[in-house]
DNA sequence: TCCTAGGTCTGCAAGAATGCATGGGAACAG
DNA sequence: CTGTTCCCATGCATTCTTGCAGACCTAGGA
């Protein structure tokens, strides 16, 4: 059985499209058309259902998926050992965050570790679904959740308040609250998602509302950094986390001295890595550039 | 990362040798060359000490052998799950037996699995090492020694005696024994290998002789079918298991009534095969058979 | 009903990997 | 010390795979 047939149609599997998978491969659409029609071959039933969107994988298909996940999992882990060989840490190094943290608070910073670390590939991906760490679908992960699986090396990175945020454009004409009931008079900006999980930040819709319902909001966004530019463009008031606003950024903190919801922020990558240059490097970059941060608080 | 690289990689490792490799994944040695170069290039260290007699895994070696180890495994694991499908048992099937229990019990009776379950292409190893099943290196296996891993299935087959024979040349010239001490005035073959475990036979060194320290062997074979050949030829006596000869193979039963050692015979397969028709075929092929050889015993 | 968008299959020329034959080096036996 | 035997590396003709372009199919919207 040919290694890179099974290459492609585990790409094919996990893009649900040969053209798809040929571009992640680099390879031609038709290449992997064939190749699967190879393997079609070779085990005499198909694999997938050729749908006119793209493919459906047949039973035989799901068994052989398993197995090439299991192939591929045992690929990135050995590409990322060797990639901690020698003295400096180098190579390409996959992490993950969630899009909000990622943007407003990493990414910004992130020059300080690519300069420390020139030889080391960064490839960041900016996402609030979980990646699978023991696959290592990706290497590491800042989460909001911390992680149940004991194969998990989790390490708390800081606490971080919601606070209210509205434009100074916007406070023209709706006078600023003084206590959370007055909210009951402004426009809320609120999150919404299927990721139960994020709904924590709500906090503009509950606060001073005791046991009356939640307010209405005026828009709901599944993207924290939308809604900020919501907040700065003066469709209302929105709580999100305090690292999403730069001390400059043109919005105004509103009820400064009522404590909002908070929440954890975890980094976390598999204990097979526990030893990973990479990893030390991209952890102690983040410790340094928290203490920096926390001191200018 | 190529994965067809990476599967001659793992050929090369497995049997040193690039020759070896090639012949095994059915390319020439000239191919798989390259490709262990195109990879050392890529991840520019060296896989293997090339040596005047062969190849030695350098650390980097070790590391990606470990990673396409898992692959070949999976790479097992879907083989033999696909084979599992539909309705009578079919495709490629690979056991393993000891060389003295395969060659003189098992292979005679072949013919009646072969006959009944065409479909079905067995490959039979006969070796005493034991193949790893949990990577699938074999899919079942009949040993000597029951197994300890709870991912294993075993099921007893028999309890197998051993007996003393002689060829009927040899005791015209030394007067067949009526007590286990007359196995002093004997010339002795013995079996001996660097395996502990199938010491066991030896009962000729130490039948009746309780303190005293065992009998010299005149032959030490490490293969117990070459045991039966050399006492058929009138090298002296040997301790061999009951089912190593046959009724009217020309060698004569000694001592009959002395209870030899005995030991146990176990079919063992890995429980994620459970399922499997070809291992049930197998086995229910094994049952019959003893049956059979069980009734005329 | 037709058109578009997104997808897969196929013919043909270009390009990459293969096999063969050869060269060279290291171990082992005589 | 020399011949022999295993090995691995490399040049060249060949084969196989790939990429490109276009045909074809189906779902969904105008």
């Amino acid at each position: 059985m040919d290694w890179d047939k099974l290459k492609s149609f585990h790409a094919a599997a996990e893009t649900g499209s040969l053209t798809a998978a040929g571009e992640r491969l680099k390879i031609s659409q038709s290449a992997v058309s064939r190749q699967i029609a190879a393997l079609e071959d070779q085990i005499k039933s198909p694999l997938f259902q050729r749908h006119a969107r793209g493919l459906i994988l047949t039973e035989a298909g799901r068994v052989l998926h398993r197995a090439t996940a299991e192939m591929a999992s045992s690929v990135r882990h050995v590409e990322s050992a060797l990639n901690d060989t020698g003295e400096t840490p180098h190579g390409e190094f996959h992490a993950t965050a969630p899009l909000a943290f990622g943007s407003a608070w990493l990414v910004p910073r992130l020059h300080h570790f690519t300069e420390a670390y020139p030889r080391i590939n960064l490839r960041l991906s900016l996402n609030d679904r979980e990646y699978d760490l023991l696959t290592l679908e990706a290497e590491c992960a800042i989460r909001l959740r911390a992680a149940t699986n004991a194969d998990l090396i989790q390490r708390k990175l800081m606490k971080v308040h919601t606070g209210l945020y509205a434009s100074p454009e916007y406070l023209k004409t709706h006078r600023a609250p003084e206590r959370p009931e007055d909210l009951d008079r402004h426009s809320i900006i609120a999150y919404g998602d299927e990721q139960e999980h994020m709904k924590g930040v709500n906090w503009a819709q509950r606060a001073g509302r005791d046991d009356r319902p939640e307010r209405e909001p005026i828009l709901t966004l599944n993207n924290v950094p939308a809604m900020v530019i919501a907040a700065r463009a003066g469709v209302g008031v929105a709580a999100v986390p305090e690292y999403m606003v730069e001390p400059n950024s043109g919005l105004v903190r509103l009820l400064p001295n009522e404590v909002g919801p908070h929440f954890d922020i975890y980094f976390i990558y598999p204990s097979d890595l526990r030893r990973s240059k990479r990893i030390a490097a991209f952890r102690d970059f983040l410790t340094a550039q928290l203490k920096v941060y926390n001191k200018a608080a």
